[in-house]
DNA sequence: ATGCCTTCTAGCAGAAGA
């Protein structure tokens, strides 16, 4: 029995119905992480989406931001938004626990600032939005469980991450300070899948829609999904699922999909 | 060197994204 888990971020669920249930059924995963939904819970297309035999989680805003959790199994201990965060208006987390058929696993599907331009109020945010979910992962990690932190971090973690890294020099996404806070979540015992399973350079999740980035595999690697030990010594593969960037009215970014024994 | 494109809300332009 496996379990698969996928973190898309959708970039308007509204705005991409049609392109979005296409991918669903193209990836047929049993839990999806949304970011980017860009809508209030309450018009969440939620009808189409159990249709396929999700339950749905949402932590939805107007306009920006919005994340989601869809799930085959069971859903429990639902928690919206990230602790620590007094006056943190974006809804940019959502975590819960699933109910797998071998057992439970902690699932959160977290959109984190971009944080452009550095120098500004922007980049601290961002800056304080990855402490406060470094400190959330370290309590989630002391339960000893199956987590996975599923999302779009807004972080290129190596140059080979990037097709041209030398063009992000000085751009939040590649700051020192901000890959500081993702090797921080790695140092603390918690792993990168896509390079627990993989590793290779120039695997992108991004792709602009300008300047035919996406035709010129203009791309960087900034979805991603970090495992807990217990979820890590689980995991049988990591895929990137390229095709939905080739698709009609696409999202900028495509799923990453990991294979869990679980 | 800048903007390229897409989304949103609002309202026929501007912000935000990455």
């Amino acid at each position: 029995m496996s379990l698969k888990i996928a973190s898309w971020n959708v970039n308007s669920i509204l705005a991409r119905l049609p392109t979005a249930l296409a991918v669903l059924k193209e990836i047929d995963v049993d839990v999806v992480c949304l970011q980017e939904i860009k809508c209030e819970d309450d018009r969440f297309p939620r009808l189409e989406i159990e249709a396929m035999g999700y339950n749905v989680e949402t932590h939805g805003q107007k306009t920006y931001n919005g994340v989601a959790i869809l799930s085959k199994h069971r859903i429990e201990e639902v928690e919206a938004g990230l602790p620590g965060g007094d006056g943190d208006s974006h809804s940019r987390y959502i975590e819960a626990v699933i109910s797998a058929p071998e057992g439970p696993v902690r699932v959160i599907s977290l959109y984190a600032p971009n944080g452009n331009p550095i120098g500004t109020e922007k980049f601290s945010y961002k800056l304080a939005w990855h402490d406060r979910l470094i400190a959330r992962a370290q309590t989630l990690l002391a339960l000893e469980e199956p987590l996975v932190l599923a999302g779009d971090y807004n972080i290129i973690p190596r140059a080979d991450d990037a097709d041209a890294p030398e063009g992000w020099k000085g751009d939040a996404l590649f700051q020192p300070e901000s890959i500081a806070r993702y090797r921080a979540l790695l140092n603390m015992g918690m792993i990168d899948a896509f390079m627990q399973a993989d590793g290779r350079a120039r695997q992108f999740t991004f792709w602009d829609y300008q300047a035919g980035a996406w035709r010129r595999d203009h791309g960087i690697r900034i979805d991603h999904l970090v495992l807990s030990p217990q979820a890590a010594d689980r995991l049988q593969g990591v895929r990137i699922h390229k095709d939905a960037r080739a698709m009609e009215k696409p999202s900028d970014h495509v799923p990453i999909i990991g294979t869990f024994d679980l």
